[in-house]
DNA sequence: TTGAAAGCGTTACCAC
DNA sequence: GTGGTAACGCTTTCAA
C-alpha cells in the first residue's frame, strides 16, 4: 500500500481512459457511456480515488464549505443548534468549517479565514458584525445569515425568535397568573435579542398596572444567574418572579433562590428562555419560552442556500414567535 | 465596490511586481525588498486581498485544516472539548472541518469527505473507526488521533483518560467512605471508556470484601441515568451508592432519587465521571471523577501536529489519570 | 532580489 | 461520447 495521493489521471490510465472522462463521472454524469463508467469506478474502487475538493473548489468557486462561527457554545442551546445545523446542511451537501468566537462582534482575523478559505456562506450564531466585515464578506461573494440577531438598519439576512413579542407573552403570562412584584434578570444590553425581550416583558407588565421592575443586568450564564437572583432576593424588594433572560440563567436563579430557603413556584416564581433540555429536568421543571430551533435552523439554511444560488443580495429577516411552555416554576395564583 | 475575486496578480498589477513577488510576501517572506514589500502590502490592502488558501493547499499539499468528529455533543462535556480543540488548534493556525457523527463507528462517507478535503489530520472523539478506515486515513497522509478512546491493538494514537484506575479509585473511595451496598450505572459496554471504568470499579468493590454490584446499561444520557437509577431503586435490592459512567448520567440518577424520596447524600451517595461545569451546581453538588481536558487536548493536538509534520506514523497512546472531586454527594460515613 | 514558467488536480470548453 | 487543452490561484524552481 503506496502513500502516493491518487489522481483522476491515475484512474484515468488504470481504466484506460482520458481524464476528462473521468472527471465526468465524478462531475456532470453526463457524456458517459456505461461501459466506460463501470470501468472507471473499478479503477478507482481498486486505487481509492477520491476526488480532491479543493481542486474543484478552485475552478467551480463551489466549496460547499459553509462556515458556522458559534460564540458562547457552553450554553447547552447553542450545541443542540449546531448540531441540528450540521444536520441540515449536510443534507444539502454542504460542511462545516468551525469558528469559536469568543467576542460579540466577530473579529477581522476570522472574517479573513473565512474568505482565506472561501466559504459559501457564512452563519454566525450569537454574534455581530461590523458592517464594514458584512461588506467583505459580500464582496467575496460570500453570503451572510444572522441566526438569533438582527441588524437595526439590515445589511445582511437574519433569521431569530421575535424576542418582542415573547417578552410580552411572558409579561402577560405572569400577570394573569397573579404575581405582583417583577424582577427581570437580562443578558447583556448590546445585543437586540436582549433589548426585545427587556422592552415586551416591561410594556406587558407596566400595562398590567406595575410600574417597578427591579432589573439586574448578567451575561447569559449560570453563575450570572445565581449572583443576579441572590442580590434581587436579599435586596429587601419584595419579589414574587424573575423572568430570565435564558434558561441556564433561570437555573442559576432557581438553585440560588433554594439556597436561600425560597420554594420554587410557592415563594417565587421563574420563567426562562429557550427550553434547552436541562429545562425539562424534574430538579428545575422550568417554565420557559421555546424557540423553535428546528425551524429556525432550516429557515436560516435555506435563506443561505437561496442567496448563494441566486447570487443578488436580497436582504431578508425572518422572525418566529416561539411559544410558552408551563412546567411547574411558576405558580398560577 | 465591485464583486470580482481579488487575486495575487491583481495585487502585482497594481503594486506593479510580478505575481511570484506578491507571492512571496504571503509565503515565504524572503528575498523581497523592504520597498516592494511595502508596495504589495499597500496595493493588496487597496483591494482588499486574501490569498486562496484552496489554491495554497493544492500546491502545498498543507490545507491547514483538521478534521474533528464528535459524537454526542449534547453532553456538556463534549462542548467543553470542542471550545479547547479550537483554541488550540487556532493557536497553531489550524482550522476546523465539523463533522457530527451519529454512531459509534465513524461512518465511510464521513471518512470521504475527510479525505476529499485533504484535512491534514482528523481528531476522533468519542468514536471509533474501523481499521480499513484507519488504513484510508493514513494512505492518503491524514494523520490520525483518537480522543477519549482507544483501539486494543492499536492502529493509530489515543488520548484519553485512565479509566481503568479511575473505576478503581472511586471503588476504593467509595469503600473508604463506609459503602457497603453497591451499583454502577455504566454506559453501552462497547466502548473501552466504559470497558475499563466498569473493570477497576468492580475489581475495586471486589477487593473491598463486596461481592455483588447491581449493574445497569445505560447510554451516558441524563434520561438514562433517571431510569436506571430508579430499576435500581425499585428493585428492592438494598443500595447506598451508585457510580454513574458519566456526569450527565449521575445527574439523572440524582433526580430520580430525589424524586423517589431519597436524599443524596444521607441515604445514597452518587459518584459521577467527567466533571462537567453542571457538577459543580449547588442543585447537585456532584462528587466526581475530574477528566484533565486541558491536558488532554493539548496532548491530542501535540500528537497529531507531530504525526503531520514527521510523516512516519509512530503510534502513540496517552493515558492520563485524572483525580477525584470530592462535593457534596458522597456521604463519608 | 526579481520575474517567467511549470505544475498542483480539477472542470469546462472545444473539436472530433 | 470522447479526448485534448486552457483555465482556476497559488508556490516553487530556475535564470537572470
Amino acid at each position: 500500500m503506496t502513500k502516493k495521493k491518487v489522481t483522476s489521471t491515475d484512474v484515468a490510465k488504470l481504466a484506460g481512459v482520458s481524464q476528462s472522462t473521468v472527471s465526468r463521472v465524478y462531475g456532470s454524469g453526463t457524456n458517459v457511456s456505461e461501459k466506460k463508467r463501470k470501468q472507471i469506478l473499478e479503477a478507482a474502487e481498486m486505487l481509492g480515488y477520491q476526488p480532491n475538493a479543493l481542486a474543484r473548489g478552485l475552478i467551480t468557486n463551489k466549496t460547499r464549505m459553509i462556515g458556522i462561527v458559534m460564540r458562547n457554545i457552553q450554553n447547552p442551546f447553542y450545541p443542540e443548534v449546531l448540531e441540528k445545523f450540521h444536520k441540515c446542511l449536510s443534507k444539502h451537501g454542504y460542511h462545516i468549517l468551525f469558528i469559536n468566537s469568543e467576542h460579540n462582534l466577530v473579529g477581522e482575523d476570522e472574517i479573513n479565514h473565512l474568505i482565506e478559505y472561501h466559504v459559501e456562506g457564512v452563519i454566525i450564531t450569537d454574534a455581530l458584525l461590523t458592517s464594514s466585515a458584512v461588506q467583505r464578506l459580500i464582496k467575496n461573494e460570500i453570503a451572510v445569515v444572522l441566526f438569533n440577531r438582527y441588524i437595526e438598519n439590515p445589511d445582511c439576512s437574519a433569521v431569530f425568535c421575535d424576542n418582542y413579542f415573547a417578552g410580552q407573552e411572558i409579561g402577560r403570562y405572569l400577570i394573569a397568573s397573579g404575581h405582583k412584584h417583577f424582577a427581570f434578570i437580562s443578558g447583556p444590553l448590546n445585543t437586540s435579542t436582549s433589548i426585545d425581550r427587556k422592552k415586551g416583558f416591561e410594556e406587558a407588565v407596566h400595562k398590567g398596572g406595575i410600574s417597578d421592575i427591579h432589573i439586574e443586568i448578567g451575561n447569559y450564564s449560570y453563575e450570572s444567574g445565581f449572583e443576579a437572583a441572590k442580590k434581587i432576593l436579599n435586596s429587601g424588594n419584595l419579589v414574587d418572579c424573575i423572568f430570565c433572560g435564558n434558561d441556564i440563567t433561570a437555573l442559576g436563579a432557581i438553585d440560588a433562590a433554594k439556597q436561600l430557603g425560597f420554594q420554587v413556584p410557592n415563594d417565587l416564581s421563574i420563567v426562562g428562555f429557550d427550553d434547552i433540555t436541562m429545562a425539562r429536568w424534574p430538579s428545575y421543571s422550568l417554565t420557559t419560552w421555546k424557540q423553535p430551533i428546528d425551524d429556525m435552523v432550516n429557515a436560516a439554511v435555506q435563506l443561505l442556500l437561496d442567496e448563494i444560488s441566486e447570487k443578488e443580495n436580497k436582504v431578508i429577516t425572518k422572525s418566529f414567535p416561539g411559544e410558552l411552555v408551563i412546567r411547574g416554576s411558576v405558580k398560577e395564583k
